[in-house]
RNA sequence: GGUCCGGUGGCAGAGUGGUGAUGCAGCGGAUUGCAAAUCCGUCAAUGUGGGUUCGAUUCCCGCCCGGACCUCCA
């Protein structure tokens, strides 16, 4: 079995991987706060962890994939507010829309999707313990997790205490005892959510949930915690600290992933600057395939520049890998090495591509053993899911563009090229192209 | 202001203390009625100034530039 090597933000080390139980990996990533649609930065931590998910399946008899739903959060309260929806009507669309769109840039499902507003009475278990360890506080109808309470806090993050007072920028709230202080529990007023709880009838705050849902699906300690990296400070911090201090002699996530931003010109892709497409947008204009590359072409913890110049690469380059699995057809054989070394090293995806590249040269020339070790790479990044007559020529209207097609033969044969230009001419304005090899003629959707 | 990350050919993007992957684009050619696809060939890069070293893109320091994060996240 190949050694499996992952980047460990914890020690900032590349390290072997080594499950707490070989026999069962556990890995829990930070889902989507449901209340709007998913733009595509939004999909690469899923696109990236679906890939280590599929990986680990690859290497270990069990894993258990857990990835969260936030259904309770105070944008989600705004939105509904803003609009009329009630909030269960808009995280149950949004939940729906993100599945559909998740599923179409070929990501599988997590094996548990545990929602916030299930998990609300873990929530008050772990928020009471760490009262009686003497690690929160109630105070103004509010419990606070003390950060003075807990000498490791910020060696996740890498900060000091120090350094974020220093650098606070948001006002302190007056019942802290501590600025760094934050919040496991509010109130709520009679228009939000709310549960009752032993502080009143509140919500929880934002960190909590998933230390949560961890605990219920994975238990005190497990394996892997991936998320993008914004949320490195302060969500994971604090995760870690509620977690480790509700569960003393744990280790919570023992390594913590995280990718990158996806950048547009350079800058971050988010909500907040409108700088972004939503996933569905994009699916409008490119196959589903096309973004998931795109979004796998850089290392997963780089960032990644997105543009429609460079989706149109991606379609290029699976079109031609598509191309050369109908040269050489093949089912899938085992994955190739130089796709497989890669992957285990710390999920180097752009050289896994580079070992595909070769593997579709060797198959154009009709090697159908590389053939079959493209597809089996595939199947592992998700990508070549289809057949390629599906991928080129799918749709409706393939009997009417067949007669066409079948009209310019006739004409070539009677050297009527002006016909059978004109006919191409007509396909192509409908984004199809032809290729005349011998004296057959395939066409394909560009 | 604090912490951290990064600067590689036209674009994107890997690896590496010792002649700088891969893809797209460009250029030349083969092929084609012309194209497309395919094949062959080809151009072209390590921000900047020092240091360590026989040798640095790779390690160290300064500088410049870009980006991310800085607590109940408008």
């Amino acid at each position: 079995m190949p050694v499996l090597r992952l980047h460990n933000s914890l020690t900032r080390t590349r390290e072997v991987f080594a499950p707490i139980d070989p026999g069962h990996v556990r890995m829990y990533v930070c889902g989507p706060t449901v209340y709007d649609l998913a733009h595509v930065g939004n999909a690469r931590p899923v696109v990236v962890f679906d890939v280590l998910a599929r990986l680990l399946r690859r290497l270990y008899p069990k894993v258990t994939y857990v990835r969260n739903i936030t259904d309770v959060d105070d944008k989600i309260n705004a939105r509904a507010a803003a609009s009329g929806e009630s909030i269960g009507s808009v995280t149950a669309r949004t939940a729906a829309d993100f599945h559909a769109d998740m599923a179409a840039l070929g990501a599988l499902p997590p094996d548990v999707e545990p929602r916030a507003t299930e998990h609300i009475t873990d929530m008050i278990t772990i928020i009471e313990r760490l009262i009686q360890n003497g690690h929160a506080y109630a105070a103004d109808g509010h419990v606070l997790f003390s950060v003075a309470s807990f000498a490791e806090y910020g060696h996740l993050s890498g900060r000091s205490p120090d350094d974020l007072l220093a650098g606070a920028r948001v006002e302190v709230a007056t019942y802290k005892e501590n600025p760094g202080d934050f919040v496991l529990w509010k109130p709520s007023t009679d228009d939000l959510p709310g549960w009752d709880s032993p502080w009143g009838r509140g919500r929880p705050g934002w960190h909590i949930e998933c230390s949560a849902m961890s605990w219920r699906h994975l238990g005190e300690s497990f394996d892997i915690h991936g998320g993008g990296n914004d949320l490195l400070f302060p969500h994971h911090e604090n995760e870690v600290a509620q977690s480790l201090c509700c569960f003393p002699g744990s280790t919570f996530a023992r390594v913590w992933l995280h990718n990158g931003m996806l950048n547009i010109n350079g800058t971050k892709m988010s909500k907040s600057l409108g700088n972004f497409f939503t996933v569905r947008d994009v699916l409008a204009k490119a196959p589903g395939e096309a973004i998931r590359m795109l979004l796998l072409r850089g290392h997963y913890a780089s960032t990644v520049e997105f543009s429609e110049d460079l989706l149109a690469d991606c379609k290029r380059d699976l079109d031609r890998w598509y191309r050369a699995l109908e040269r050489a057809p093949a089912a899938a054989g085992e994955v190739p090495a130089s796709v497989m070394a890669p992957l285990c090293d710390d999920l180097n995806t752009p050289l896994a591509f580079a070992g595909m590249h070769a593997l579709a040269d060797a198959a154009m020339a009709g090697n159908t053993e590389a053939s079959a070790g493209l597809r089996a790479a595939g199947d592992l990044l998700g990508l070549l899911q289809y057949d390629s007559t599906a991928w080129f020529r799918g749709g409706d209207d393939a009997a009417e563009i067949d007669a066409l097609v079948q009209a310019r033969i006739d004409a070539r044969k009677e050297r009527n090229f002006a016909r059978a230009d004109e006919i191409r001419a007509e396909l192509a304005a409908r984004g199809l192209a032809l290729e005349d090899k011998g004296g057959a003629t395939i066409w394909r959707r560009e």
